[in-house]
DNA sequence: CGAATCGTTGACAGGGTTCAATTTACGTGG
DNA sequence: CCACGTAAATTGAACCCTGTCAACGATTCG
């Protein structure tokens, strides 16, 4: 029981910008399917050349590159709407992993259909150029963060992003959204010790601005983290979806 | 003395993708002039919706963040065939600023052109999202490097990129390049402060590995310096040219 | 020649890492 | 239903890589 692009229910949210009949049905072609996969899945290897890329249609996962010697840095969180595999359809080769950190269903695409669904629309191909751009600004964001914040500053920016990110996809409630990695997913992140990650989270908890626990984060006052994280709080610009 | 794209120097490099004639006339009538902008001149502000975009033709400068408390994150260094304002263009706000570390010469689009650019030529169209793509793919690297590697690890992988860069400009001479940035920009650059680049510049000079003084850089053995680097030195893959 | 910018070096302190042990949660098999 | 094994979270303590402070040298320029 393959989603229809038409009643996708991403679409519904603010956050994504509205789409022509038109683009939806070349959307729907370039559907070839949709795949489910378990927490722990890896969906794309880095350096790979993978035939398929996707739209995260439910669930969570991470974006990550593994150094030679092991160590992992985590690029990015992947919430539903992302989309995975933008690197291997346009350079032909993933710059990080992608892996299923809860239970996911996502949308598929051939690689081979991209650079037709590329050429028979120019709105179509603005937007995925706008995702790429999209992701670059974030990641400028992330760089910022790793190499100037302070842990404090750095844990609670990412908490704030995440918050964010969870809000305009209406998966919060009660001030609460599902967090389904662990504490060393957000240290790989940031550039941190898992010890010293789980003692800023602490530090967080004990002052009553994030508190995450059980896979869920709760936060009252995102204006107060925000403040601690040293960055001005901004609406999500409203964002392609394909 | 405008310089035709028909004999733009910069695309006689390997480096760069070659273009059909009609690829190089639809850039000539994009291309709306040229700017000359001296060493420490502002090009680009951090969240302007500057209504010119660029090509850098000749000269070096730096894309930067400045954090609310005045810390600097340099986000990357530019060179000669770099394109600038790609996220200005797209989203309508740059996510850095740009400045110029040397004289620059830019080539000048309007940014009221973009969408027609993109939209009359699907390769071009293709192209941009090729460099936005890139750059995330860069940008995910530099994030690695900050977080986890070491401070002699991160200059190491710094000059090395900076070094291939120049190389494939043919700007590399002797094992020698220009390398015109100060200490600080690199150590802005790694989030690293300003005295321990330099001790550890000092370090890789004593090892015999990379020189850097006088605005200039000297690496003999280049794969030396990769493997303190942690990295593989991989060729540049040839790039589209706007 | 004084002011300003950049590079260099030494001393010291601190934020964050590493090591190590304990606790908690959870699934699995007997 | 409980014992056991594994993954994740937590906490304490020692250590060290890197930041900060401070002073000085080199160069450029008006």
């Amino acid at each position: 029981m393959v989603t229809d692009c038409k009643n996708c229910p991403l679409r519904q949210h603010d956050l994504f910008q509205p789409m022509s009949k038109e683009e939806v049905e070349r959307t729907q072609k370039f559907k070839s399917g949709e795949l489910s996969v378990d927490a722990g899945t890896p969906i794309l290897m880095e350096g790979s050349n993978a035939p398929q890329i996707y739209t995260a249609l439910r669930g969570m996962g991470l974006r990550y590159k593994i150094m030679p010697d092991g160590r992992r840095q985590v690029v990015n969180f992947i919430f539903p709407g992302d989309f995975i595999g933008l690197q291997a359809g346009l350079i032909g080769e993933m710059g990080h992993s992608v892996e299923a950190s809860t239970h996911m269903k996502l949308c598929v695409f051939d690689r081979k259909d991209f650079f037709d669904f590329f050429r028979n629309s120019t709105s179509r191909a603005f937007d995925v150029t706008w995702l790429a751009a999209s992701e670059e600004h974030f990641l400028g964001e992330a760089l910022a963060t790793v190499g100037q914040r302070t842990a404090l500053a750095g844990v609670a920016w990412a908490l704030t992003q995440l918050f964010m990110r969870a809000d305009a996809r209406n998966m919060v409630q009660n001030d609460t959204m599902p967090l389904p990695f662990r504490q060393q997913d957000l240290a790989d992140a940031l550039g941190l010790s898992l010890v010293h990650t789980n003692k800023t989270l602490a530090r967080l908890r004990e002052r009553q601005l994030a508190n995450w626990s059980d896979r869920r984060l709760v936060i009252h006052d995102l204006e107060e983290l925000a403040k601690v994280a040293e960055m001005e709080l901004n609406d999500l610009r409203p964002r392609p979806l394909i």
